[in-house]
DNA sequence: GCCCCTTTGAAGACA
DNA sequence: TGTCTTCAAAGGGGC
């Protein structure tokens, strides 16, 4: 954590750190910390106890007051993980590429597209197939859990309203879910093939969550699990490779590009190299998997603009990355271990895709930009800058 | 309609 | 090995 850089006395980005840290207690603790341990043996550390303490309620009782939504949330991940070593280990299912996604674990189309019964109990047969059930018994609770223990830094007085994406109310989803919800309340629609199964409500809904991960190779998510044995092949859809383009998933990004027809508006380019590559841009691709800080936004982000009733992006992250760092690293350690899953899931999901896949995707910065963080008052480069060269010694 | 802003972290590129 | 760059999310704002 950059907010470490001060551990051997170095200043480097002391003059632009902006970082407010909740107390000074907490920092020297860290610069002890700091002092003894590297950046991934720290977040190895906090990943590690994590993992421990998450088994014993004393420890859990001696912890600051958690956020119960990410508990559960790394509550799930355990228990997806404990289920696909079982999967690994030679368990109920046979091994895929897909075998860490829990998808798959899910007995058949007719439960797949409502293992719940009306009263939004599971179905009998659905359950020995849906580990993570759990989370949709409490629901009320958990929202409201959620919703009182908010960090200290919320005011009694703001409001705080549901979350939009209404992650909770997913019940087939272990960690994946984090990334895999929609934050709006859109209709619980997956197009799986054309002819094919044209509707499924809830809680499939979340295969076209925000943040789900498409299925490689152009097959749906409910050819796969059929492939791997788990749903009936009696079931429309068959296994039937599907165009991505068929699949209007929101992980899946088509970048946007107008097109002037037959025009080339770069020099030395022909007007179609220039359709190719605008046609690439366009295409779907894999994106990267969150970040820690990233599932950290996507939680506080609802709560930060319901308080502070701001609605630019800009200023909900800066608060949001000093909320980061006044965090207790046990709260900071949970959702290493969440990213940590997700970058475990996203490699076996695509074992080939790299990072840099993705390059140029986005529109490339301009160096100007950079130039002016240096300039600027934030310092944005040399703080990071500063931070890594502590933290990877 | 596209891009910038703003944050942190991960990963790739490069010297 | 160290440093720099890019991308991941979000949505208002500027051009």
């Amino acid at each position: 954590m950059p907010q470490l850089n001060g551990a051997d006395g170095d200043d480097l980005g002391a003059s632009d750190e902006l970082i407010a840290f909740k107390d000074e207690g907490e920092q020297e603790e860290k610069r002890n910390v700091a002092a003894e341990r590297d950046l991934d043996d720290v977040k190895s550390s906090l990943v590690n106890e994590s993992e421990t303490n998450s088994g014993s309620d004393s420890e859990a009782d001696r912890r600051p007051k958690p956020n119960p939504d990410v508990e559960s949330r790394a509550r799930q991940s355990q228990l997806f993980e404990e289920a696909l070593r079982r999967q690994q280990d030679g368990g109920l299912f046979q091994p895929s590429p897909y075998v860490g996604y829990p998808f798959f674990m899910i007995p058949d189309l007719g439960n797949l597209c409502s293992p719940y019964l009306t009263n939004g109990a599971l179905t009998p047969s659905a359950r020995p197939y849906l580990p993570f059930q759990w989370p949709l018994l409490d629901v009320p609770g958990r929202a409201a859990m959620r919703d009182t223990a908010t960090p200290t830094h919320l005011s009694n007085s703001v409001p705080v309203v549901q979350h939009p994406h209404m992650s909770h109310l997913h019940p087939l989803l272990p960690y994946s879910s984090l990334t895999c919800m929609s934050r709006t309340p859109h209709a619980a629609c997956y197009p799986v093939s054309p002819g094919g199964m044209a509707q499924i409500p809830h809680p499939l809904g979340w295969l076209q969550g925000q943040h789900m991960y498409p299925i490689a190779g152009g097959f749906t998510p409910a050819a796969l699990a059929m492939n791997a044995g788990l749903v009936s092949s009696s079931f429309s859809p068959r296994l039937v490779p599907t165009p991505q383009s068929s699949i209007p998933h929101p992980a899946i990004v088509p970048t946007a590009v107008k097109q002037e027809p037959g025009v080339s508006s770069q020099p030395g380019k022909s007007a179609p190299d220039v359709k190719q590559e605008k046609d690439d841009e366009r295409r779907p691709h894999i994106k990267k998997p969150l970040n820690a800080f990233m599932l950290y936004m996507r939680d506080e982000r609802p709560k930060v603009v319901a308080q502070c009733k701001v609605k630019e992006s800009a200023t909900i992250n800066q608060i949001l990355g000093q909320r980061w760092h006044s965090l207790s690293k046990e709260e900071q350690a949970k959702y290493y271990e969440l990213a940590r899953k997700e970058r475990l899931l996203h490699s076996k999901l695509y074992p080939g895709w790299s990072a840099r896949d993705n390059y140029g995707k986005k529109k490339k910065r301009k160096r100007v930009k950079s130039e002016t963080q240096l300039e600027g008052k934030t310092s944005v480069v040399s703080l990071r800058t500063a931070g890594r060269f502590v933290w990877s010694r």
